[in-house]
RNA sequence: GCCCCCGUAGCUCAGUGGAUAGAGCACUGGCCUCCGGAGCCAGAGGCAGGCGUUCGAGUCGCCUCGGGGGUACCA
């Protein structure tokens, strides 16, 4: 289904068009684009087209005279019952037969409504949480998960082929440090003292019961091995434990990757050399002080960057480089999109010059999300596995619910940094907006229930007796879905589901206040349970789209 | 120092350069003979500050103040 707002512009044009022919207007103005917007004031009608304010200077005559020229031109026997000119502006009101019309097509379209193929053909590889696999999944890793799965879900929407990436970072130093920590913890359970937890280690207790597991399973078998076999050795073996610990904690979230892709192929496999080659011949590659760099001074930034160490070992910079040339290159994405916390602006920007020295920014797009806090007994702390001061994915689960935790995490925009209270938030969590929500469609389906045994059936019903204020007003609602998953393909501000799912449910229930949908006139009320049947459909689009169930009762 | 994000109601947050800035929670007062009261209605309450750009600024630019992040041969 076409956005409502890009028909109305279509007719607006057409009338802009007629208005230029009718009143000798020069070329600029007919090539002028024409804006759609929604007025806050439903005086001011369903839609408002501002060019008139526009035109002003180029037609040297007062915007009030243009908007009554382009209002006079607008074709009303259609979508758009009346166009006025108030003030510089031109007010539109769509037709209530028109209106009612979508309300059949919504429902007959069903699970299809508000889908397009505005993006068939393209593949596209959203890349999300990449929690390092050194612990488990704390709320900060989690908030990626939701975003990236969500902006999964609208780019499928809209007819792309989606694919969901997990990128295990299992290698570099942190697996070091997580394997010295680990083998000093396997030698501690044996009775060993004095060892010391390594520079930047992991102190917390997961650590511990990692070892008791490599104790449980293996016994004493490693205890003769030095700590630099042992730490490459309980390393691999914990994270293969951690990366099924998050897939199993993203698959309980709602989130199923398509791809679990390991960072330690890349070397192996030659990947990075291939990269590192590519980067070579677009001429910005030196080697200095025994290293190699990136000349990203020559692409902007203040700072040339590392992509081998002296010592030989690629950074992870130059192999994220090479993942990323992997992805598009060889796998053949389209568009590869992150969603990165924001922690790794530095690492971005990095990115942005490789990738431009590889003439693949094009390709490339990076969701940065601000951090989350959590507050522990009133005070803020900072989350870090090192340190074993975070919140987990699971707690959060266990306690409010997969519905009630993706929709904190949905409720605002990613340039928004959060903080969770956890006592706050199980205590709340019964007050959680999901629940307004899910209400309105668990009502939704008591009404069609009621309805169904009393015989009374929608089918074929006539849509054009829905004329009230709250019928017009909930259809209109409906109507903004295809315009707003259209809108979040560009800004791929997913949050904004959550907050028209919200209207749309507090729309719902103004209707079922002000009309009766089962009642004497059968006509009518097939009317409005066609409606009401479109106001379901509507909802568990969204709410498909944001990965929260749709229950029948609650 | 330099770079990025944020500052909107008591709290948590929406808000595409447009006309009188919205929800939820909390607070006050109402509403079940009748399709689900996890609901509805009413009341009270706000754009950190300044200067610009614009016909028009919560939204764009600059500055100040405040919060967070980055600025490694870490990941």
């Amino acid at each position: 289904m076409t956005p409502t707002a890009d028909l109305v512009r279509d007719v607006v044009a057409a009338a802009v068009l007629k208005a230029a022919d009718d009143g000798g207007w020069p070329e600029a103005a007919r090539a002028a684009p024409v804006e759609i917007e929604r007025p806050k004031e439903r005086a001011h009608g369903d839609y408002a087209c501002t060019i008139a304010m526009r035109l002003s200077r180029t037609l040297r005559r007062p915007p009030a005279e243009i908007a009554k020229a382009i209002a006079a031109s607008v074709r009303t026997d259609g979508l758009v019952a009346t166009a006025e000119a108030t003030a510089g502006f031109v007010n539109l009101r769509l037709s209530p037969a028109w209106l009612g019309r979508q309300v059949d097509a919504i429902v007959r379209e069903g699970d299809a409504f508000g889908r397009t193929d505005a993006l068939r053909g393209r593949r596209v590889q959203v890349e999300y949480v990449s929690a390092n696999p050194t612990g488990p999944m704390t709320v900060a890793n989690a908030r990626g998960g939701p975003i990236g799965d969500v902006l999964a879900n609208v780019l499928a929407f809209s007819g792309a082929d989606v694919s969901r990436e997990y990128y295990v970072n299992d290698t570099g130093t942190q697996v070091e440090v997580f394997g010295r920590t680990l083998a000093v913890r396997y030698r501690e359970l044996f009775g060993e003292t004095g060892l010391e937890i390594p520079e930047g280690g992991y102190v917390a207790d997961y650590v511990i019961d990692l070892a008791k597991r490599i104790r449980d399973e293996d016994g004493d078998r490693w205890r003769p091995l030095p700590i630099e076999d042992q730490a490459p050795l309980f390393a691999k073996k914990a994270i293969g434990w951690l990366v099924e610990q998050h897939r199993a904690t993203t698959e309980r979230f709602g989130i199923h990757f398509d791809a679990w892709y390991a960072e330690t192929g890349l070397v192996a496999s030659g990947e990075f050399a291939d990269a590192l080659e590519a980067l070579r011949s677009s001429g910005h590659v030196e080697e200095r002080d025994g290293a190699i760099w990136l000349r990203s001074r020559d692409l902007g930034e203040d700072i040339d960057s590392v992509l081998v160490r002296s010592n030989g070992i690629p950074t992870y910079f130059g192999v994220d480089v090479a993942y990323h040339r992997e992805a598009i290159v060889k796998r053949g994405f389209d568009q590869k999109i992150d969603i990165w916390g924001a922690n790794t602006h530095g690492h971005m920007r990095r990115m942005r010059t490789a990738m431009a020295a590889l003439g693949l920014s094009e390709k490339w797009d990076v969701v940065i999300y601000q951090f989350v806090r959590f507050l522990h007994e009133g005070v803020l702390v900072k989350m870090g596995k090192r340190t074993g001061q975070f919140l987990l994915l699971d707690d959060v689960i266990d306690a409010v619910g997969v519905d009630a935790a993706r929709w904190f995490f949905l409720q605002s925009s990613a340039d928004r940094q959060l903080d969770f209270d956890f006592e706050l938030a199980v205590q709340q969590s019964n007050e959680n907006p999901v629940f307004y929500v899910q209400y309105a469609h668990a009502r939704i389906a008591s009404i069609l229930r009621t309805a169904a045994e009393r015989g009374l059936d929608a089918e074929g019903a006539d849509v054009s007796l829905l004329v009230d204020d709250a019928e017009l007003d909930l259809v209109k609602k409906l109507l903004e879905l295809p315009e707003l998953v259209a809108e979040i393909r560009g800004t791929k501000a997913v949050h904004r589901l959550t907050g028209y799912a919200l209207e749309l449910a507090g729309l719902f229930h103004g209707f079922y206040r002000d009309v009766r949908v089962v009642g004497e006139d059968v006509e009518r009320s097939r009317a409005r349970l066609r409606l009401v049947q479109a106001a379901q459909v509507t909802l568990r689009q969204v709410l498909g789209l944001v990965g929260v169930s749709a229950p029948e009762s609650m």
